[in-house]
RNA sequence: GGGUCGGUGCCCGAGUGGCCAAAGGGAACGGGCUGUAAACCCGUCGGCGUUGCCUUCGGAGGUUCAAAUCCUCCCCGGCCCA
């Protein structure tokens, strides 16, 4: 194996943005097994699906024989990257921040392999090399190598200078920390490549340069694109917000559905960017799916796939059993479909007592969430969205005994893409 | 610090005493077509006890029968001057 198949995996994937000399990065890919680095800010409790794609580049690497090395950013993240921000961000306070990180290396521990015999992937925080040092060490060993020219030159600092809200000093100074990362990689981790998406330019030829000005040695950098959807979003953000990683946030039935439905024409990049089947395999998959396009093969191998690297084997069968429920009818729905399904899909309960005297459909579904008001609710039954056990209602009326689903649960769907359960249970004492 | 322009619903943005829950666009949501696509068409888009009432137009007061619109003070931002 050579060690720069992984380069021609990149490019016929279309994950090559930008990168320091090809000829050059192939000639030390082929030398042998290099690390490589993509770093992680801990900005949220979870990591979302467009961290995805530097974090399975870093799988790819790792598939090819090099060294992964996942930075958890526990010291930039304090300072908060302008690079593709418009706005100056809020500093995250020290308690959020602690438990971003821990939430961030946890996931990065379950997505990289650290077992794996030659070239297990390595997790390391660079506020292990920051917190201590001072700020004029700083200064003298980082700041005196930049000037503010290069800095300035930027396109994350530029967009910022110009822009209505200015950028902050520490802002400002975020590029050095990372350009810092990359340097104490190098000498300590040997570390030759960094690797990210396309925002991250900037930063890693700040790192680039600054190990060749200090050590004088030549490491490389690679970004990939940034990836967007059909209507010109980020992958993974949707209206409702971000789709991350952790199921607390992003249930696995709505991370499922995702992939589910996107669309044909964006379909076949996902999977060659996101997924980790080989490109071959992908080619075959849309050829079948070209055939017949309404049986969502493409996006259903996408769905699985990200799922189950994600959430593991188990949860995607789960999800995947959910979803092929979509188009099922209520009254072909077993008493144990529906508690699997309960399991992935939105569920609320009810207390048996309640349905009694029959309950208002319009109180129901503002009650469970399914609706943000009853205004809407009215509004949703008016317009026909709303359906009971696949009933279109034209109204709102009581719901009683006589409508559950095995005497347990209600089937009501908001719109043709949003399926809640509402499970019935005697009251507990 | 001085001057000046501005802060409106999820976003952009009109409105400058009553006809304003507030034009228009975008997003979103629902329906139709379809394949749980795309495109397109139609509708909805603050809340509620819905021919009405309540809350909303940076914040707090005030004038008025009546204010997003006028006055006072405060907070925030742009631009120009220093």
């Amino acid at each position: 194996m050579s060690g720069s198949e992984v380069l021609d995996d990149l490019l016929e994937r279309g994950l090559v943005h930008d990168s320091t000399d090809r000829g050059e990065l192939r000639v030390r890919l082929d030398e042998g097994p290099v690390a490589v680095y993509a770093g992680f800010d801990p900005t949220s409790d979870s990591l979302q699906v467009g961290n995805l794609v530097p974090l399975i580049l870093l799988r790819r690497f790792q598939l090819h024989g090099h060294r992964p090395i996942a930075l958890a950013g526990g010291a930039t993240g304090m300072i908060g990257d302008p690079s593709g921000k418009s706005d100056e961000r809020n500093l995250l306070d020290d308690e959020a921040l602690t438990q971003n990180l821990a939430a961030v290396k946890s996931q990065l521990e379950r997505l990289l392999d650290f077992e794996g015999g030659a070239n297990p992937a390595l997790l390391v925080d660079n506020r292990d090399w920051t917190a201590s040092m001072s700020y004029l060490d700083f200064l003298r060993d980082v700041g005196k190598h930049m000037t503010v020219q290069q800095m300035l030159a930027k396109e994350s600092v530029k967009n910022r200078v110009a822009s209505a809200s200015g950028i902050s000093y520490a802002e400002f100074s975020y590029m050095l920390l990372q350009a810092f990362d990359f340097r104490h990689l190098n000498l300590h981790m040997g570390c030759e490549l960094q690797v990210g998406g396309s925002d991250q330019w900037g930063n890693i030829t700040a790192g680039i340069d600054l190990v060749r000005k200090t050590t004088g040695v030549a490491v490389h950098g690679l970004t990939v694109p940034l990836l967007t959807d059909n209507s010109g979003h980020k992958l993974g953000k949707t209206a409702a917000g971000a789709i991350y990683l952790s199921r607390d946030r992003t249930p696995v039935d709505t991370f499922y559905q995702y992939f589910v439905n996107l669309g044909d024409s964006e379909v076949e990049r996902v999977l060659l960017q996101l997924t980790l089947l080989p490109v071959e395999e992908i080619r075959q998959v849309m050829a079948q799916h070209e055939v017949a396009p309404e049986k969502r093969l493409a996006q259903r191998t996408l769905a699985r796939a990200m799922t189950e690297l994600v959430h593991g084997a188990e949860a995607a069968d789960r999800a995947d059993a959910a979803s092929r429920l979509f188009t099922a009818t209520t009254s072909g729905l077993s008493m144990s479909d529906l508690d699997a399904l309960s399991l992935e899909i939105p569920t609320s309960h009810l207390d048996r007592l309640r349905l009694a005297d029959g309950i208002d459909l319009v109180d129901l579904l503002a009650e469970t969430g399914i609706t943000q008001s009853k205004g809407e609710a009215r509004r949703l039954l008016s317009q026909a969205g709303i359906s009971v056990n696949d009933e279109t209602q034209t109204g709102t009326r009581r719901i009683d005994e006589e409508d559950l689903l095995h005497g347990a649960y209600l089937l009501i769907r908001r719109g043709k893409r949003n399926r809640h359960l509402i499970a019935v249970h005697q009251e507990t004492p």
